[in-house]
DNA sequence: TTTACTGTTAGGAC
DNA sequence: TGTCCTAACAGTAA
């Protein structure tokens, strides 16, 4: 369940159990339609290690100092464990990286939207793909500045990579939520204080998932995420959770607490 | 059997 | 030119 959060808990596992250790070589699952690293990329990693990870928003990276990155991208469905070799293997894993000693770490993606593949420069990397700064390390300023000539609705402009990386639908409504800011309202409209409001929530909601390793269980119950149906009732007023769609997306709100502005 | 889905992106509309 | 929106991608689960 791949956003911001849920990417860094997956930088952390990888951070925690895949570094230092000999690649030995990788074994590719069901993988029609999944882009994966070539035979020759493969073969440039036999014999090496990865020694450092990064993220930027959605995007993993593991590397080694000198060498090439493996990006790593969830999709809609992916994920990434590090396992015995000897354990017993889990569906859809697609692509797994051999180490030295039985370990391995698997990438498992039941409904085929992730991707990985070799990278040489990381930077590079995000200003090709024309990244905004990550959500998390994006400043108050910056952010405001980026709402602020966003003419569409906010929810999409939570949701564009390229205003900011890492947000996805589930964290954009939790934080929207929060905010008491209707998903549809036009972004460009909202005054600097909500603006300013929804930076700090957003801010919350990612750092507050992240602290959990994306376990959801572990957030407070008055959280958006355990109300996700039509009809709920609103933890924050008395109001009840209704959806629509705002920019291709279902999104889950408050109508009584969520307000557009005013004209 | 039908419908919805946590991400990304090409192509078209404005 | 730029910004925004929709549909499509593939597979599963409710």
């Amino acid at each position: 369940m791949p956003e911001l959060p849920e990417c860094e808990a997956a930088r952390k596992r990888i951070a925690a159990g895949a570094l230092n250790r000999t690649i030995e070589g990788f074994a590719l699952g069901e993988v029609s339609h999944v882009e994966l690293p070539t035979e020759s990329e493969r073969k440039r990693l036999i014999g090496t290690q990865f020694t450092r990870t990064r993220r930027h928003g959605k995007y993993i990276f593991v590397g080694s100092v000198g060498g090439p990155w493996l990006h790593i991208h969830l999709g809609m469905s992916g994920s990434v464990r590090v396992m015995d070799t000897a354990d017993p293997p889990a569906d859809y894993v697609r692509f797994t990286v051999e180490f030295e000693g039985g370990t391995c770490l698997h990438f498992r993606d039941p409904r085929k939207f992730g991707r990985i593949e070799l990278v040489e420069d990381v930077d590079a990397f995000i200003a090709d793909k024309e990244l905004g700064p990550d959500a998390l390390e994006m400043g108050d300023n910056a952010f405001a500045e980026v709402i602020g000539k966003t003419r569409g609705a906010i929810k999409s402009a939570l949701l564009s990579q390229k205003k900011l990386a890492g947000m996805g639908n589930l964290w954009a409504d939790e934080s929207l939520y929060r905010s008491g800011i209707d998903p549809e309202t036009r972004a460009d409209t909202l005054s600097s204080d909500r603006v300013q409001t929804l930076h700090k929530e957003l801010r919350h909601v990612l750092q507050a998932v992240v602290d959990t390793d994306a376990e959801y269980g572990q957030l407070p119950d008055a959280w958006l995420i355990h109300h996700r149906s039509d009809g709920d009732a609103c933890t924050r007023c008395d109001g009840t959770i209704s959806k629509k769609t705002v920019g291709g997306r279902t999104s889950y709100f408050c109508p009584d607490h969520q307000v557009g502005t005013s004209q």
